[in-house]
RNA sequence: GCCGAAGUGGCGGAAUAGGCAGACGCGCACGACUCAAAAUCGUGUUCCCUACGGGAAUGAGGGUUCGAUUCCCUCCUUCGGCACCA
């Protein structure tokens, strides 16, 4: 080492002191202060974060990136605001955590794999060594030492602990069913990561196809409900709505209907079971198990024929809603439960067998679908509720269903029961016969949701291995612990077909059973990436722990996470899949509370000059080292903050850039320029405090609401503010002191290495980062002379000005003797005069 | 169809709690400096008009109010989510 890192030797200013701002000597230089400080900063542990009991502590944390090698813009954009605000909160006296790591395993690395033979572990960790090289150069706080790779065996031992935790809580199944599967991909998907009205894939867009697979999968279903339950978090509104859109909880009753042959139990989900008289047919998805049973003999063709038909069509043609209904009779019935009735059962394809039973009982009088259906193949339709406002063709043909609010009728005892157009029990028809099922024991009230179990397993080498254990007597049992991590082989072999080369691997597999000893194959598929990442806020606490995923002491101190920052996109997957681990979590009695974060907010998406995404096929892709090596991380730092607001994005401007570096020189010229004579006058320097106050008012304001671009913009204006009272003599007065010194510290987390090269160039104490947030001084910011406003019926006439603290009484007076006001009040008296204090006065005529 | 978000100058955007619409910046125009250009500095820059003055304007229309970008209703456009969901 030749560097020694505590002695920092402010960068020379070349110009001479005599001579006017000029830019071309370039006094400034972006390479030289920021690599230097970014040095010192690593060496002195400036962003090392530890337990300091003394402090309170806040946990920042924003979201981690897939190292897919080159650092992007977009990376920036959601990095950057939240190190400033991180950076905030330290200087108002929060011990920060704000840590980095790398969602290592995934798909890109593998493919690659295949396509030139390089070892997805070794191409990941290459990746990363150059993405952390490239976020060093961003002069973000993160904190490296608790940096966290998922794909490193000290993390993944614990994802596959999870595991057998959430197994051993009885979360984790195995289940033989139609799964999502990516052809392209070579995996299985969860119902969450399948988008779009074409169900593709979400990250490649090939539409998905179903697999019938034995699969792992967590129960997540059954925190449903508290999923719904967002009390105590403060989360947008708009993910919140996401979240329970994709829940999607609907509240009925399940009925149970029987055969007519055979006396097999149908049960069937119905919102509406006010209308349960009106049934006429039931309707069962082709792939119902009970289909084959009940079908006569005379109709086997036909609905073999129809299910083979149904069985071809992918879920995108079933699902198009406009298609015309189709369906078969099966030739058998079933008894409607309520009244006996001995009704039809059809197979269509219009029921699906993913949502609620696979079966429904149809009300073609109340229902548009069951309506369509009854009109094609001529099934009867009993209506069952009388509209509250008779229409013309009362008991005349019906052209549609109808379901609006009336009354109950043909209903038996219930008759005359009201129907409004509510949902659940607050329709008291729905209450009356939710009610009247459960006392005749026919059906009861439930709950169905959309929300589908989570289906963990994938097909592919690149992830953490599902740590469990077959054995043909003892069946499947999870790895012991003393045995974990189950590590993937090195030595594998890359198929062109992407089978997995877990199962192609010749012993890999091969273990003993845990229960027995007796040989026992081990689960050869690996888990979705969504499990390492449900739980590395917790990893970041203490990543080299080995006695548990986390120390216990750092736990306490840092969690829950105080603030959480990502993208929109992972509102229902990422999002909603680490709340639910948490809650398993806690159940386990491995952490505590409700939620894992209490704060969430969302950046917006930097897209293309073009106003498209971002992608190399298009290339349109900003890359940021460009940026940085052309004008300094800093001012790529404040026009990142600058050209949009962050929970939009916006296109990127390659223009406007010039405008942050501009500022960024400009601040550099206003603090090494040598300072001219003192000839202020008392006004001039009060003004001047007034800004620099009101500017630290509206700047802690903006960090605590995440407004980040208006941080720069009010940083903007008042640096031309000091130029003004530079001219006007100021420079070198005790209020233009304390300018400088107060303007370094709000600069500080948006610049930090200017700030932190211009604050040793005044003579303060290192480091600029650990100073506090300055306070405001109300008294200071305070105006004493207003102009206000005189609008004359709504339009503004005139401005008057008065002292700040001037009453009602004298501001009205002052209004009131204006030329202009006298003269459009034309002698006579006003109507109303509003004063709105301190902001203008409303004269109506 | 249902749910949600957003519509402000040429552009990105600003506007505590209903009170001066367009802060700050980009771009553009003009001027200074220069042999010249770049850079820099300065001035101007919503639109319309018989411009010292007046009128219009925050997607459109209505409402509440002395006063609405802000609150309420209806509609339009764009984006996102969900969808034969029983």
């Amino acid at each position: 080492m030749t560097e020694k890192p505590n002695e920092i030797v402010p960068v020379k200013t070349k110009r001479p002191a005599d001579s006017a701002p000029n830019w071309q000597d370039k006094a400034y230089n972006p390479k030289e202060i920021e690599s230097k400080w970014q040095k010192k900063w690593e060496a002195d542990k400036l962003y090392r974060a530890v337990i300091d009991n003394s402090k309170p502590k806040h946990y920042a944390l924003t979201m981690l990136p897939y190292p897919s090698g080159d650092l992007h813009i977009g990376h920036w954009f959601s990095m950057i605001p939240p190190d400033t605000r991180a950076r905030f909160m330290r200087m108002k006296g929060y011990n920060v955590l704000f840590p980095m790591g790398f969602d290592a395993f995934g798909l890109p690395a593998e493919n690659a794999a295949i396509k030139d033979g390089v070892h997805p572990m070794k191409r990941t960790f290459q990746n990363i060594d150059r993405m952390r090289t490239q976020m060093k150069t961003m002069g973000t706080m993160f904190d490296w030492e608790r940096e966290a790779i998922s794909a490193s065996p000290e993390y993944y031992k614990w994802t596959e602990w999870f595991f057998i935790q959430l197994y051993k809580q009885g979360l984790a199944y195995r289940k033989m069913s139609a799964v999502d599967w990516c052809p392209k991909c070579n995996t299985t998907l969860a119902r969450e990561q399948v988008w779009g009205d074409d169900r593709h894939c979400e990250r490649c867009g090939t539409p998905v196809i179903k697999k019938n697979l034995d699969q792992w999968f967590f129960k997540a279903t059954k925190y449903a409900d508290e999923l719904l339950n967002f009390d105590g978090i403060d989360w947008p509104e708009r993910v919140k709505t996401l979240q329970t859109n994709w829940i999607d909880r609907s509240e009925g009753a399940s009925v149970v209907f029987k055969t007519e042959i055979g006396n097999h139990d149908v049960e069937i989900f119905t919102t509406r079971p006010d209308t349960l008289w009106g049934a006429t047919f039931m309707v069962f998805s082709p792939e119902h198990p009970l289909v084959s049973e009940i079908t006569t003999p005379e109709n086997k063709a036909v609905v073999e024929e129809y299910k083979a038909q149904a069985a071809r069509q992918t879920e995108i043609q079933r699902g198009a809603v406009d298609k015309e209904k189709t369906g078969v009779f099966t030739g058998a019935y079933a008894i409607n439960p309520v009244n006996q009735a001995r009704i039809p059962i059809w197979i269509a394809d219009y029921v699906m067998m993913s949502y609620g039973t696979g079966a429904i009982m149809a009300v073609p009088a109340h229902d548009e679908r069951d309506f369509a259906f009854a009109k094609k193949y001529e099934l009867p339709i009993v209506p069952v509720i009388k509209p509250e406002v008779e229409s013309e063709a009362d008991g005349a043909e019906l052209t549609a269903a109808f379901v609006g609010a009336g009354v109950m009728v043909n209903s038996g005892m219930l008759n005359g029961t009201k129907v409004n157009t509510e949902k659940g029990r607050k329709n008291p028809s729905i209450a009356a016969v939710l009610d009247w099922l459960a006392q005749q024991g026919i059906g009861k009230e439930s709950v169905n949701y959309r929300y589908r179990d989570w289906l963990i397993s994938r097909q592919r080498y690149w992830g953490a291995p599902i740590p469990m254990v077959n054995c043909e007597i003892h069946g499947w049992n999870p790895v012991p612990d003393d045995q974990l991590p189950v590590t993937l082989p090195e030595d594998v072999e890359w198929r062109p077909t992407g089978e997995s080369p877990l199962k192609l691997h010749p012993t890999w597999k091969n273990t003993t059973c845990p229960v027995c000893n007796g040989p026992a194959t081990r689960e050869t598929d690996t888990m979705d990436t969504f499990m390492c990442s449900s739980w590395y806020h917790l990893r970041y606490l203490s990543p080299h722990y080995d006695k548990g995923p986390f120390d216990p002491a750092e736990y306490d101190y840092w969690m829950p996470v105080d603030t959480y920052t990502g993208g929109i996109e992972h509102a229902t997957m990422h999002l909603l899949y680490t709340r639910f681990f948490h809650k398993a979590l806690r159940d386990a009695g491995i952490v505590e509370g409700h939620e894992p974060m209490l704060q969430l907010r969302n950046q917006g998406m930097v897209l293309g000059e073009d106003g498209d995404k971002m992608s190399k096929s298009k290339g349109n892709v900003i890359a940021p080292d460009v940026l940085v090596n052309k004008y300094g991380a800093d001012s790529v730092r404040a026009y990142i903050m600058f050209f949009a607001r962050w929970e939009m994005g916006a296109p990127w401007d390659s223009q406007g850039i010039e405008g942050s570096v501009r500022w960024i020189r400009r601040v550099w010229t206003l603090f090494t320029d040598p300072t001219p004579p003192i000839t202020a006058s008392d006004e001039t320097k009060k003004n001047l405090r007034r800004k620099v106050h009101q500017t630290l008012r509206r700047v802690t304001r903006n960090f605590e609401q995440f407004e980040f671009n208006t941080i720069v913009s009010s940083l903007m204006e008042l640096m031309n503010e000091m130029y003004k009272a530079r001219e006007a003599g100021a420079a070198g007065t005790d209020e233009w002191k304390e300018a400088q010194d107060i303007y370094l510290r709000m600069m500080a987390p948006v610049t930090p290495h200017i700030a932190e090269e211009l604050w040793l160039q005044l003579g303060k104490p290192y480091s600029v980062h650990t100073q506090q947030w300055p306070t405001v001084d109300e008294a200071a910011a305070k105006e004493d002379v207003i102009e206000l406003p005189v609008q004359i019926n709504g339009k503004v006439r005139d401005r008057i000005t008065v002292a700040a603290e001037a009453t009602e009484e004298e501001v009205k007076a002052a209004a009131l003797a204006s030329e202009i006001v006298q003269k459009y009040l034309e002698g006579k008296e006003p109507r109303k005069v509003i004063v709105a204090k301190g902001k203008l006065v409303s004269v109506v005529v």
